[in-house]
DNA sequence: GTAATTTCTAAACTTAACTTAAGGTCAAGG
DNA sequence: CCTTGACCTTAAGTTAAGTTTAGAAATTAC
């Protein structure tokens, strides 16, 4: 065996905790790019642990899947991905975080005025608003900002 | 028409700005139990708009579904909830969101100590770490906590 | 009193992020 | 060499929170 062969698979999975088929399914949605063995087998780099570590990061940060392979396209094209890479990458996604927490601390303090003083009506309370920093934040589980299908009865 | 029918679902979507298929499902959920009129429609108290301002609030805020009925399940039974009432469940909730923006300021100090600073390595970063804040978070959209499916392949 | 709206139910479809299953193939150990 | 465990692909299933569709019945409007 040759000495740089690659990580496989499962040592990636052991390595990051993430199941072997969530790896795979990574792959398919261009987060990592494994080359294959005389086998056809995947085998990964060393920098693909640090690339699945930001993609669960970001994951806990609410990304989705799509915006976190936005960051990593940004990573460097040929060459491993340095340490200054990472943090200028980081970077982008630290600023969505910060108006994350600003963005959740308003709809706190709304609450305070709204809901804790038992108005909670719609007419008056500013969190039904549309326009309002809730709706900015798309924080949503569901559809995001303006791709909802539209929503009629018949 | 008597004077005191209720609103109609249309009615009801109107005011909240909620579908007409989302309240159904909501009262499929258990959150809204409208009363049936003599033609099999649905017909809303004045305080299910009041309701429903919850949901959609608790909502903004990652609560699931049966999450924001345990919540609901809470107030009185018989009669209108009062702006105690609502002031009353409104606390806990308050008390989720306050420990939700503690948990994602401790997660962007990580950032800044080991992102931020370039590590991004498993073995010594505490974001990696399952019994780490950000999994007590319970923000991730899947499984949360201990109830995931166990993981192999094969 | 008829036409146009609303509403009804039930079932199927949607999206994201995976997992599970089924049926093979590859590789490491003895 | 041969068995066992790791890996492969493709397809289908899962969950939450709804939406969409279809066909029928109730209301409202004129």
């Amino acid at each position: 065996m040759a000495i740089n062969e690659g990580l496989t698979i499962g040592a990636l999975a052991m390595r990051t905790g993430l199941a072997v088929s969530a790896i795979r399914y990574y792959e398919a949605q261009g987060l990592i790019s494994p080359w294959r063995n005389g086998g056809g087998q995947r085998r990964f780099a060393r920098a693909d642990l640090r690339r699945l570590s930001f993609v669960m990061i970001a994951q806990q940060f609410g990304f989705t899947l799509p915006q976190i392979r936005a960051q990593l396209d940004r990573l460097p094209d040929g060459r491993t991905p340095t340490k200054a890479d990472w943090t200028t990458i980081s970077a982008g996604f630290r600023d969505s975080f910060d108006a994350r927490i600003e963005a959740l601390t308003q709809l706190r303090d709304n609450l305070d005025g709204c809901i804790g003083c038992g108005c909670l009506s719609l007419e008056a309370c500013a969190l039904y608003n549309p326009k309002d920093t809730a709706n900015t934040l798309g924080k949503g589980p569901r559809y995001l900002m303006g791709d909802a299908p539209n929503k009629r009865d018949r």
